[in-house]
RNA sequence: GACCGCUUGGCUCAGUUGGUUAGAGCGUCUCGUUUACAUCGAGAAGGUCGGGGGUUCGAAUCCCUCAGCGGUCACCA
């Protein structure tokens, strides 16, 4: 053995010795444990967040070494959105946007991008030294994932859970396609702040051409002023004669801002959106998909936004409506990442999901703790959650995902407004009577039918002149129901539930919620028993790694410099579950010296059994009293670390062995008994091997590569002949 | 603004249901060893456990309060 390790020359070897052995795989005798992988996006490289898999590793090769049946089930996510985004990145630098595309298109074209880019998670994730059944594997958009995302929907939509509204969105209405808020420029600029005349009250507001939409103004519910005005009819003199219009009570109107009145335009703006959600009002669309005023506007139908705005303002001060005008009003407005003008907030059809019944299954199983969550505070933030969660729009505006399986009949559907490219190959955006319908087909790009539409659900085109809702599934859709998809078959009914599952505290709502609604309501049982909160890994002044904050630290720099198994201590060591690991060089550093500690401790063994290859190694008649005390502490050791590792106190596992291993065994104990190892002390000898042997198995799990390369070279001094991933814990 | 959490030696954090001299890693200082390991060993310095008040025989640990920090959500018409 070299004095040192070099984790370079033992790591990808002994990687290989797993897999060939297929370790990983569930062994055909003991007890079902089976951990979910959250899926990784399939296009994604590793960032410092995945490291923290390497709590589930851990859990998986404790297990198995408990005698366990244990199956690490991983697969891959296609991340709608955010793949979609990348994409259109890599579109940019040839000057091209999804705009430029059919949908078909432009759909093959992700999938071929995605496909030519995956992959290389897993062979990184292989570098942390993952024991993950990779047979299993599966991809968010396989056929029978689709399949079943489409059966749910249908159930669903049959049991009533499942109906169109409209949803407020960012529209630019240059490009006719909605924009997720990743898309969203925000610009920061001065524009006019008009002090609105409004019956008894004077509000402000830098949009009057919306007040055509307004069908409330809101107040704060503690503002002394407005207190007698609340839940009464006021009447207003407007542009197009008197009208009435309710007094709302809303928290989220400032009472410090403007006048502390607000008119509310539920259609034009997502607050008002919110608000009217809260109160009932109705929704009117004074702006259509064209950017251009409607005809509730009256005869300012057919101007475009920005027009109207002047008109409607000039208009208002010629009636003398205007009480001031605040020209240097500096505020924020959302614009298009493609094209830069301003985004409109619109409201377009959509898919929802009534969650009123599914929600409060959820809240049961967490309440009486059926799910455990780990720890035991983010019970209280999914609760809090699931109070406020509302009905559900799960469809995006977005090509890459899974189609939302519906078809609408023209001939039955009057205002269905289209977008594609024409024969031509010129953008085109309108009604789907005003083209050719096979023109339509061909290059189509986007379908918006009103909320009344008629519909059928199918997965195959219908016979007829249909065209397909363009929309796709909310990611979490497809996702949520990740647990249900990607057991086996003939699996099922011994691994679901799931034992555990790892996550991040920022999906806890969208995804955990999610796939524990599902769950419930297909297979009337729990998806998991027990959710654990990784912790956010940070560089070493706590700030959280983005690349926009250029703080990034890779991984694979980090093994490859000081190897996997320092890399994962270092997340373990002195990180309690849910909170933040300082990831930095130093750290990862000290964990390498004790991996290195390790190593020598296993040198040192060799050295001394090669003196004295003559004697037995097998457990003598008399122990001595020094060797019976290193070996009484080994075993509370064994029985705290089990029991610190049934728990989920993974840190408090490793930190214990560490000092044991380190500062009771090599520095005390070793040290004591160098001058009995020299003299052929069989008792010495004996305990020697045990209590060292004993360490491996206890380590192995947080780093499997060093004690494994170790457990190799002693190979003539084992208990047996498993590799130390097969071997049983010492308990 | 709402909710949650945090505040322990220079830095990053542990500290289980309140119980003897409050721990670790990194860093600092002194000394040592060079046939297990300098990716080492021995030792040392360094904390009135954010401030104040309370409960208790006893509080870093429970309660109240103030201050500071962080996170999540909601917002800036």
């Amino acid at each position: 053995m070299e004095p040192q390790y070099d984790h370079n020359k033992y790591e990808g070897e002994i990687y290989n010795l797993w897999e060939k052995s297929e370790s990983f795989k569930p062994s055909l005798k003991g007890e079902p444990y089976t951990i979910l992988m959250p899926p990784p996006n399939a296009n994604a490289s590793l960032h410092a967040g995945h490291a923290m898999y390497t709590v589930d590793d851990i859990l998986i090769r404790f297990k198995r070494m408990r005698g366990y049946s244990t199956s690490w089930i991983p697969g891959m996510d296609h991340a709608g959105f955010e793949t979609q985004f990348v994409y259109e990145k890599h579109l940019a630098k040839d000057n091209k946007s999804r705009m430029d595309f059919d949908r078909e298109t432009l759909y093959k074209n992700i999938f071929d991008f995605v496909k030519e880019n995956s992959g290389l998670i897993y062979k990184q994730f292989k570098r942390l030294g993952f024991s993950a059944d990779w047979s299993k594997s599966i991809f968010t958009l396989d056929d029978n994932v689709v399949k079943y995302v489409n059966k749910t929907f249908e159930k669903m939509e049959k049991e009533g859970l499942v109906y169109r509204d409209s949803y407020i969105v960012n529209f630019c209405t240059h490009c006719g396609t909605s924009l997720a808020e990743l898309e969203v420029k925000h610009v920061e600029r001065i524009d006019p702040l008009y002090y609105i005349k409004y019956g008894p009250f004077v509000l402000a507001t830098v949009r009057p051409e919306t007040k055509f939409g307004d069908t409330a103004v809101a107040v704060h519910p503690n503002d002394q002023r407005y207190k007698n005005f609340i839940g009464k009819e006021i009447e207003v003199e407007g542009l197009l004669g008197k009208f009435t219009l309710k007094v709302v009570a809303d928290k989220a109107v400032d009472p410090e801002f403007g006048t502390g009145v607000v008119k509310v335009t539920p259609g034009h703006d997502p607050v008002d959106w919110e608000i009217g959600k809260r109160h009932n009002l109705e929704i009117k669309s004074v702006i259509d998909l064209r950017g251009k005023l409607t005809s509730l506007a009256g005869k300012y139908e057919g101007l475009n936004v920005k027009d109207a705005r002047i008109k409607v303002a000039e208009d208002l001060q010629k009636i003398n409506l205007i009480e001031k005008i605040d020209k240097n009003y500096l505020h924020s407005v959302i614009t298009c990442y493609k094209c830069g003008r301003d985004l409109e907030p619109l409201t377009v059809p959509n898919w929802f999901i009534k969650v009123k019944d599914l929600k409060n299954e959820v809240k049961k199983v967490v309440e009486n703790e059926k799910i455990k969550f780990y720890p035991k505070r983010f019970k209280k933030h999914m609760l809090a959650w699931l109070s406020v969660m509302h009905d559900w729009p799960i469809s995006r505006q977005i090509v890459w995902g899974i189609r939302i399986p519906v078809w609408y009949d023209i001939d039955k559907n009057k205002d269905i407004i289209v977008s594609f490219i024409d024969k031509r190959g010129n953008k085109k955006f309108g009604n789907i009577h005003d083209f050719d319908f096979s023109e339509v087909e061909k290059g189509l790009q986007t379908v918006r039918a009103s909320v009344n539409s008629n519909y059928i659900i199918s997965t195959t085109k219908p016979n007829g002149k249909f065209l397909p809702e363009t929309d796709t599934f909310d990611t979490w859709f497809s996702s949520g129901q990740w647990p249900l998809v990607v057991i086996p078959e003939n699996e099922l009914s011994s691994r679901f539930p799931t034992d555990f599952i790892g996550t991040l505290s920022d999906i806890l709502k969208f995804w955990i919620s999610r796939m524990i609604m599902f769950s419930i309501y297909l297979k009337k049982d729990i998806p998991f028993k027990d959710v654990y909160l990784w912790s956010m890994v940070a560089d070493s002044k706590g700030m959280k790694m983005s690349k926009s904050k250029g703080n990034v630290i890779s991984p694979i720099d980090l093994i490859d410099k000081y190897g996997a198994d320092s890399l994962r201590m270092s997340l373990i060591y002195g990180t309690p579950a849910g909170s933040k690991v300082i990831l930095s060089d130093e750290k990862v550093k000290a964990m390498r010296n004790f991996s290195n500690k390790i190593w020598n401790l296993g040198r040192y063994l060799q050295l001394s059994f090669e003196k004295n290859k003559e004697i037995s190694f097998e457990k003598p008649k008399s122990i001595e009293k020094e060797d019976e005390k290193i070996i009484r502490e080994l075993d509370t050791l064994t029985l705290s670390v089990t029991k610190s590792l049934d728990k989920y106190n993974l840190n408090t596992a490793l930190e214990n062995i560490y000092e044991f291993a380190w500062h009771n065994f090599a520095d005390i104990y070793i040290e004591r008994t160098k001058e009995r190892i020299e003299n052929k002390n069989i008792s010495g000898l004996y305990t020697l091997k045990h209590v060292y042997l004993t360490i491996l198995k206890l380590l192995h799990p947080f780093a499997p590569f060093v004690t494994e390369a170790v457990w190799l070279e002693l190979r003539y001094l084992k208990d047996s002949n498993k590799n130390l991933i097969n071997t049983s814990w010492p308990l």
